[in-house]
DNA sequence: CGTCAGGTTGACGCGTCTCAAAGTGGGTGG
DNA sequence: CCACCCACTTTGAGACGCGTCAACCTGACG
């Protein structure tokens, strides 16, 4: 089950293993342990104490908060590169499950603060991933506070084609591998608004729907909306 | 206009400086200007190309990010301690403007990366900053995308609070500095929302408002209304 | 005393939620 | 191969929370 080699990667590029060099590398190799997940497992659950950290290899996570009487919010979809755990926070802040299957390298948490401290170009990295992590998070704080549904699911669709093209899954259909019920708990929606949501897009030629996602028919258009010019 | 001395410096236990010993915090001082602004001060904007590092010394700072119809989201407020700016990154993500007077110490991004490349303790220090950032904007999300306006309100009155005592400014009443509008662009609602749902609170016996502040009358009933249990 | 920014309150409308029912497709067992 | 089930999605009708628009209040300041 241990990851051939991390030379070959499809994930090397976009992950934290992309600041280490080659030695390095053979080393966190031996701190980890790539595990699978099948589709709906959770991975860890908010508020447990955090033993390991992760980096995505493949698949599609959803990451979420509960409140005590059963609302969720998911806070983002992890996809492979993302780095999972926060060092200098004990517990998991999140819960975290598969969305279809997932796998991903392990690191003990305490060995991995060990490697990392002595290794600056890789806390760098961290820092840089935190950034962008915290980046979106703000973008994503003006849609669920001042965007209408609409705004919503056209930016979360730009926005979703855009990571994907990122981490090269870019192509003329856009897959969407997390159902209705998990776009409306990440847009501040409900899924019957999601739902009709796509049916007003694809009426007005915006995108085309799919069991498997959607195709963008009218890209600036959904651009448009995504921005927020009405 | 420069700070007598980073030893005495108030927000010296909370803000990235705490990661330094004597000699570095005297090299870091080196670098950095104290700059000063009046009330309502814009000190950097969304999309400028960022050339320095901040580190805020006195005061409230509102962070936000605008929609091109003007639509406003504020996604956090600075305090002291907070460090502004993110490496990796070579634009501003939000705008950021003094609520009251403000004072921070700045440093030039070029000088500061240089500074911080050989410093482990330092770098660290950043990732566990942006982590904490990090997971109070998920718990924002949540906040944005799942609760009612007298959730809304109650929770960030409670994390306000929490958050002033964290840096030792914890009393009896809990100061605001910022304006209604500022709320309601924070917390994703309307002016008018923010007013009525102040005045519910009020009149429920939860809170006590006041020019500058409120006080919490009904602590328990307010944390229960900023957990979600009804 | 007038002005002005900020705050409060009320009446009404709209966008989204809620509740309900029907449609769709994939999987399983007869 | 069909019948049935189940999870998921779609669609509709009505309710409701919050936004919108407008009026009024308050205190600071000249």
């Amino acid at each position: 089950m241990h990851c051939r080699s991390c030379h070959d990667c499809t994930a090397r590029g976009f992950a934290i293993c992309a600041a280490l060099d080659e030695t390095e590398l053979r080393e966190l190799a031996q701190l980890s342990r790539h595990v699978r997940f099948e589709s709906g497992a959770t991975v860890f659950a908010q508020a447990n104490i955090a033993t390991s950290f992760f980096s995505v290899h493949a698949g599609t996570l959803r990451l979420y908060k509960l409140l005590p009487d059963s609302r969720r919010q998911i806070v983002g979809f992890a996809l492979p590169g993302d780095f999972l755990g926060l060092p200098g926070l004990p517990h998991h802040e999140f819960s975290a499950d598969a969305v279809g299957r997932v796998t991903l390298c392990q690191f003990p948490k305490e060995s991995f603060a060990t490697f990392a401290e002595k290794r600056p170009q890789l806390l760098r990295r961290m820092v840089e991933l935190a950034g962008h992590e915290l980046a979106r998070a703000q973008e994503h704080m003006v849609l669920l506070g001042r965007r209408s549904a609409e705004e919503k699911i056209a930016s979360f669709l730009i926005g979703w084609r855009d990571r994907l093209s990122g981490i090269g899954r870019g192509g003329e259909i856009l897959p969407l591998p997390m159902k209705r019920l998990d776009i409306a708990d990440h847009l501040g929606l409900t899924i019957e608004t999601v739902s009709r949501t796509f049916s007003k897009l694809e009426r007005d030629g915006v995108i085309q729907i799919f069991a498997s996602g959607v195709v963008l028919l009218d890209t600036p258009r959904a651009e448009a909306l995504s921005a927020g010019v009405s």
